[in-house]
DNA sequence: AATTTTGCCTAACGGTGTTACAAAAAGTAA
DNA sequence: TTACTTTTTGTAACACCGTTAGGCAAAATT
């Protein structure tokens, strides 16, 4: 049947060029600008269209979301395999993780800044757990085998991820800035620098950890 | 002239009765449901009185700001006067916040979470400033005067809240939640932990900071 | 060629923030 | 008390928003 091949094909198309075309709008005009409307306007459809691919506005917003934690997954994995040795490995994702959200931000304010994910939202998006995996699994990789008396991986994991995320909405924000500001460009790379800061002291963190005895 | 000031005490009873109604609204029905409309069906007046006293829906949320953040000083104050050891009061105003923060979830949710704040909307808020001032001042009082070769407080400051504001923020939406999640109460005061954890190690950096040899 | 199915659009419903303008109330002066 | 002025308030509109019911026309099927 080439006819309805081709209907599928179509189908398809309009559905590419509804993400395509709002996710355009979102990085030229802001989150605010994203609406149901304004995206049927762009690809010249009415609006119902819209909602024959799409259940809601949300389910629009849940398909940025999955390719936002899929890129994000890629990102930590390219980072992870660049070195064996699993502290480095901690320290090149979290650089990946802040370039991350600085080379994505409509992705990272989507993913953690605007709505607040709910439960069903979280179970919607497998990349979620996958994103936790990865990290957790370095964190297991990186304390020795066998003498580790308090080591919680998920906990050591939800630390290192509150770190990064503090950091990149703080920077994102207008909250980040020095107060004091004097001229300009003095350090103009500071959030760099408490990246390097806040990753030292968590791997620090763990290492003192690995040496503690059993009790 | 009684009238005046008649006059100038009704409509600040009008202001306020917009300002305790809208709060209401919010703590009972979250922020999705904070409209100029219905605060105007609240107390018994129409739309346009609201904007007689206000100038649009954004400075009823800078009001709220301003509140949320005297309160969140206030805490921080009352946490910092309980000891006289820096670190102590560090580890005391970590957990302030984050009592805070959990205590009060829509200011929370309002200061940091919702619309990602502007350079105009700190400045018109001094509050934010005494914020910073008095975790910065406690990071100073931390490292002995003399020897401390790299310590910037600016830095451990934006290090502090960062580490905080993540974990808060990770733990009011479901990204903080085990994936597992066996039966149920077995790690309900995991993030309490995390929070210990993160503040242990952030404590510690500076200390070992401290004992440095200057360059 | 007649009929069913499909795709699409118009138009509406109820909601939002914001404002122009008119009516009503309150104060002032004669 | 009456006439005038100022202030306060409400009605109704504008321009948006998400969402959906219903009908029309083209396409596919019989």
């Amino acid at each position: 049947m080439g006819i309805t091949d081709r209907k599928l094909r179509q189908k398809e198309e309009v559905r590419a060029s509804i993400l395509d075309t709002a996710w355009e709008m979102v990085v030229t005009e802001g989150w605010q600008s994203f609406s149901i409307r304004k995206i049927a306007d762009a690809i010249e459809y009415s609006v119902p269209v819209i909602y024959s691919h799409f259940e809601n506005k949300d389910a629009i917003l849940l398909e940025f979301n999955r390719k936002g934690f899929q890129l994000l997954n890629e990102a930590l994995a390219k980072a992870k395999a660049a070195t064996d040795i699993p502290a480095e490995q901690i320290r090149a994702m979290g650089r990946a993780y802040w370039d991350f959200a600085f080379q994505n931000k409509e992705y990272y304010q989507l993913m953690f800044g605007l709505g607040i994910p709910t439960c069903e939202t979280v179970n919607k998006i497998p990349a979620i757990a996958s994103f936790s995996d990865t990290i957790i699994s370095t964190l297991v990789a990186m304390v020795a085998p066998g003498r580790k008396p308090s080591f919680d991986p998920f906990l050591k994991y939800q630390s290192f991820w509150s770190m990064l995320h503090g950091l990149v909405s703080i920077n994102m924000s207008a909250l980040g800035n020095r107060p004091d500001a004097p001229s300009g460009h003095e350090h103009a790379n500071l959030p760099l620098q408490v990246l390097g800061d806040v990753m030292c002291s968590f791997i620090r963190g763990i290492e003192a950890q690995e040496n503690e005895q059993p009790n």
